[in-house]
DNA sequence: GTAGGGTTAG
């Protein structure tokens, strides 16, 4: 900035031509705007002093506005001052700039509007503007329009498949993002690291660990250099996976360990249920004085949550309250479901109370739920009433209620409920699991018969309850040994046969099925509850719906013919 | 001077 003040004060001095010193100024503010050695206090007030700002420096002022991280909606503000101005016509970058901003606030309403400008201005075929908007629209969840400006794109290149696979993977549609990623390397574009932190992250949600075990020895055939990105992304796929071992491997070998990296560390600990790992973890982020962030510490209250560790939640969350931490809505979750799980219905419903955002349709489920646990109508009801005057379509709302009225023997309600649901035209959705055993996908649906091996498949899991049983535990005493870390214990109880295999991954943590019963779990209170859920998931019939044949991976040969 | 990456409750 020194410098940069000398070379401004020279320009201002000199008698420069014009243009010269137009071009000289709108450098000058764009280092002080942009560089991290700049000086934003400083660019705002050039700016404002300049007489005529080009094009060049209202883009520097926007991109530097999106850079601040409150989320503020400065950006748009400037654009929009920006054309009020009447005297300046946005160039491409300009709109790549504004439409970047609006992905960050993921502002719909905005983009649209930018996207028609765009239009209007020709710049309908320019790639940073296309890749803008497929990032735009993917990141408002209108993933079908960021797939139709995706299509549109003529050339595509790395930057724009990677944009395209990472927002289907972070819509949750991971499959058609692993079938891009394989339509991709058809098209000859080689995937380069950030291509792959995207894939892995599909991975991850689809549970696909043959897939991810691909891709990592696709890293090291490719010498792809393992950056902080890359390893989070592998620690989170191999946890979400169920190895949490390899996850733990990979991140021990990290050397630079990032609060993300440890929030999936700690994530994928709770997501296990070893409380204790992830709360050790914790403490050697702490010790590594690494601030932890938000999701940090939804990771240390999950693990609390799943380990019915009630008072540990509460200093977690004051602790977090010392952190300067804003509660999110995830993190209002955590606890609500924290302390709905102690059977102190009265302080989760207390607690709700004092939040100071507006609960969303989760937190007033899992209090339904809590009401539904207990045959608790009274608070039940009125509950009820508020999730459905937010949320009047979802299945879900209105199964809980006919539970909650089933648990108190109200029969007539649960009728009027059901009679409600069927006028509305509201269906539930069945349950869906997936598992991947020895590079098969199967694929589970609730009330489904056509898995080949269903049959069997239901004997296994009567098997392993029965051996629990006759162990001395109960199911609910197993799934509570292996989400309180006493993974070894659960695991001896079963068998190594690939249709055990499935059976147990069933009970794992990655088929989502299975997650929410585990989530479900009433570590410290009403077992009778609990054995309910999971003898449902025991004697649910068990069906494939497709069975996908994995290409058995060679060596991690990258040829597109050997993928899938 | 532009576009793409990792962690989030039910």
């Amino acid at each position: 900035m020194r410098l940069l003040r000398q070379i401004h004060a020279h320009t201002c001095t000199r008698l420069l031509p014009t243009s010269v010193a137009s071009f000289a100024l709108s450098k000058i503010h764009a280092f002080a705007a942009l560089s991290p050695l700049g000086d934003a206090t400083y660019a705002r007030r050039l700016f404002s002093q300049m007489d005529n700002p080009n094009v060049f420096s209202w883009n520097s002022m926007i991109r530097a506005s999106s850079r601040q991280p409150s989320s503020s909606k400065e950006p748009i503000f400037l654009f929009k001052k920006m054309l009020r101005t009447g005297r300046f016509i946005p160039n491409s970058y300009t709109i790549a700039f504004v439409l970047k901003a609006c992905s960050v606030l993921a502002a719909a309403g905005e983009g649209r509007q930018v996207h028609k400008r765009a239009l209007q201005c020709g710049f309908e075929s320019n790639p940073f503007v296309q890749t803008s908007l497929v990032k735009l629209y993917a990141r408002c969840d209108y993933i079908c329009d960021a797939r139709k400006m995706f299509d549109e794109i003529a050339d595509k290149n790395v930057v724009a498949w990677s944009t395209m696979i990472s927002g289907y993977a972070k819509t949750g549609l991971a499959s058609e993002g692993l079938i891009l990623f394989r339509e991709m390397q058809v098209a000859g574009v080689e995937p380069d690291e950030v291509t792959m932190v995207s894939v892995i992250s599909a991975c991850a949600v689809a549970g696909t660990l043959e897939l991810g075990k691909w891709v990592h020895t696709f890293l090291k055939k490719r010498k792809i250099e393992m950056d902080v990105e890359l390893s989070t992304a592998l620690v989170n796929m191999y946890a979400k996976c169920g190895c949490i071992d390899r996850a733990q491997e990979i991140f021990k070998a990290m050397n630079v360990k990032d609060a993300k990296a440890w929030s999936s560390m700690i994530m994928g600990f709770a997501i296990h249920g070893l409380a204790d790992d992830a709360l050790n973890t914790f403490s050697e982020m702490e010790d590594a004085m690494v601030k932890p962030n938000d999701v940090t510490f939804v990771g240390v209250l999950l693990a609390c949550a799943h380990s019915g560790l009630v008072p540990a939640g509460r200093m977690y969350w004051s602790k977090m309250m010392d952190y300067g931490i804003e509660p999110s809505m995830e993190l209002y979750g955590c606890m609500v479901d924290l302390l709905c799980r102690t059977g102190t219905l009265d302080e989760a419903y207390a607690f709700v109370e004092t939040m100071h955002i507006t609960p969303n349709p989760v937190i007033w489920r899992m209090l339904l739920g809590g009401c539904k646990k207990r045959g608790n109508l009274d608070p039940g009801e009125s509950i009820s009433r508020k999730l459905l005057s937010v949320e009047q379509n979802n299945a879900e709302n209105y199964i809980l209620l006919v539970a909650l009225y089933a648990s108190a023997s109200q029969w007539d309600k649960v009728k009027l409920v059901r009679k409600d649901m069927q006028d509305r035209g509201i269906k539930p959705v069945p349950g869906c699991s997936y598992i991947e055993v020895g590079g098969f996908l199967h694929k589970f649906l609730m009330a489904d018969w056509c898995h080949p091996d269903a049959h069997e498949i239901k004997e296994a899991l009567k098997d392993i309850s029965n051996r629990v049983s006759s162990a001395g535990h109960s199911p609910l005493t197993s799934f509570v040994l292996h989400n309180i870390g006493e993974q070894e214990k659960a695991t001896a109880l079963c068998e190594h046969s690939e249709r055990l295999a499935i059976a147990y991954g069933l009970l794992k943590t990655k088929a989502p099925m299975i997650i929410r019963v585990v989530k479900n779990l009433r570590v410290c209170g009403d077992c009778h509850e609990v054995t309910k859920i999971i003898s449902k998931v025991y004697s649910r019939e068990i069906v494939v719906r497709d069975r996908v044949r994995f290409h058995k991976f060679s060596e991690g040969i990258c040829s597109c013919n050997d993928f899938w």
